[in-house]
RNA sequence: GGAGGGCUGGCUGAGCGGCCGAAAGCGACGGUCUUGAAAACCGUUAGGGCGGUGUCCCCGUCCUCAAGGGUUCGAAUCCCUUGCCCUCCGCCA
């Protein structure tokens, strides 16, 4: 939710925000006369209810005559009074209707535009030329058919039990899950960050608050029975583990690394990324997530680029980092860069990380304030980020991939595989 | 699943339907004392909306005692609904 103070004040900035999405720019103006209303109302309301309050005060007080007009007078203003506040609500929730489909205020810098309008910001790493190593004829597999002969992966039978976009991670697949989850929530515990098992299932408010019952409501699996919802990131649990506090943000930010399963029901993307693991419904994910104060929100989100990238150099994988459009931010994201990794079988890009800062937009409507150092209390600023994801194991398998379909693990991994330098093909009994 | 109990300020915990946004204690912060600290003593201490003058300090007013309805001139206090928490029993792990 966007400050209201900011769009009476600076009503300009916030149309400059609007176009740059590429949305609707007169929701700014919309805004502001049902924001007009709902004072006009309130004041409204407000002086007759102070009156009744006195006239009230009186009532005890008085006897007799006096106190048979009093409660005369009373009784007209109790109507009066109930008509004014449903007035004063009613306005309330119009404009809460408007605002809330205003987004957050895209950060100076960002790039205008939709999906493919974004910034590359710098390529780290060289993708392996497979031609030069192995010669012209070899064919480079995809991470399915590695996973296949690595005994790592099996879509078949995650198809059989769970439908489709569902698998099974076996063998060296579970161990290096474990191992890249594991190095990852190390790496950010180092850097001072709070390692933490969230909950996955969370209350409506919750997911509201955190916005992702919006123009993302598709993706989420609700729990029907128990009104619940399975959460697609441990962003959600993270940024709801704080809603409605006030927190000391003077001395440091408060910095999370959750680890979580996500969800997502992956609506809209019917026959995308159908094969393998890229694109499923249930993944692990290790998440930064930082409360801090609206000051140090854009150095915080390099903090949080910077982290992403020395975890992505860990894993040895070639990437490149994006700054993300406008248009294709969401509406809580001020700023998103996203990390993308080579893909070598489809000669492609594919997103491994997306940290956003979300300035106060996402804090503001779970309540999310922190004290300051004269004393007093303002909305906080939220970043999240992603530190590794069951998706990186594509990534992995495809770039150390070995002519004969062995994996190459990357030295940072190998402290968290027993020393295991290379996944090698399991003969055909390792799958049966 | 069955039976009870409960939701009040950072915490504990009072609160006859009418100066109750709320006693008291703890904690925190400031001060006195002290070489310094502790103790003691004094003081301050919920959040938010709107308006005003002001604009690094205030003033007025309204809202908030789990949420939403209702009764009443007036609700933290009475009634209803919902949510959440706790205890005991049963069942399952």
């Amino acid at each position: 939710m966007i400050d209201l103070r900011i769009l009476r004040a600076e009503p300009e900035t916030v149309r400059a925000s609007q176009r740059l999405r590429g949305d609707d720019v007169s929701l700014v103006d919309a805004a502001l006369a049902l924001d007009e209303r709902r004072r006009a109302a309130l004041t409204r309301f407000e002086t007759l209810r102070a009156e009744q309050k006195s006239i009230g005060r009186g009532v005890a007080k008085a006897a007799g005559d006096e106190k048979a007009a009093l409660l005369a007078r009373a009784k007209t203003l109790a109507d009066e009074v109930k008509a004014a506040q449903a007035d004063a609500d009613a306005a309330a929730v119009e404009l809460d209707e408007v605002t809330m489909r205003i987004g957050n205020l895209v950060i100076d810098g960002v790039p205008a535009g939709g999906e493919d309008d974004y910034v590359v910001l710098r390529h780290v790493g060289t993708p392996r030329d497979f031609a030069a190593e192995y010669g012209p004829d070899f064919a480079v597999r995809d991470h399915l058919d590695l996973g296949e002969l690595l005994g790592a992966i099996d879509t078949e039978r995650g198809a059989k039990v769970s439908g489709a976009r569902f698998y099974f991670l076996l063998g060296v697949g579970a161990r290096l899950e474990l191992a890249l989850l594991t190095a990852a929530q190390n790496m950010a515990v180092e850097a001072g960050f709070v390692p933490v098992v969230t909950p996955t299932l969370v209350k409506p408010e919750i997911m509201r608050g955190t916005g992702f019952l919006g123009a993302h409501a598709d993706e989420i699996y609700r729990v029907d029975a128990d009104d619940m919802y399975l959460v697609g990131t441990s962003e959600v649990a993270l940024a709801g583990m704080h809603a409605d506090e006030i927190l000391d943000l003077s001395t440091a930010p408060r910095r999370y690394a959750g680890w979580s399963t996500c969800y997502r029901r992956e609506a809209g993307s019917y026959g995308k990324d159908t094969r393998g693991i890229i694109r499923v419904h249930q993944f692990n994910k290790v998440e930064l997530f930082t409360y801090t104060s609206v000051d140090d929100a854009e150095a915080e989100h390099e903090r949080l680029l910077a982290l992403e990238e020395r975890m992505l150099q860990l894993v040895e994988l070639p990437y490149r980092v994006i700054d993300v459009a406008a248009g294709d931010l969401g509406s809580s994201a001020a700023r998103k860069y996203d990390c993308e990794a080579w893909l070598p079988s489809q000669q492609r890009y594919l997103e491994l990380t997306s940290t956003s800062n979300c300035t106060t937009f996402q804090a503001r409507r779970l309540g999310i304030r922190e004290r300051t150092a004269s004393g007093e209390t303002r909305t906080a600023a939220t970043l999240n980020g992603t530190m590794a994801t069951t998706r990186w194991l594509v990534a992995m398998l495809e770039n150390h991939q070995q002519a004969d379909g062995s994996v190459h693990v990357p030295a940072g991994l190998r402290p968290y595989l027993g020393g295991l330098e290379v996944l090698t093909p399991v003969d055909a009994g390792g799958r049966a």
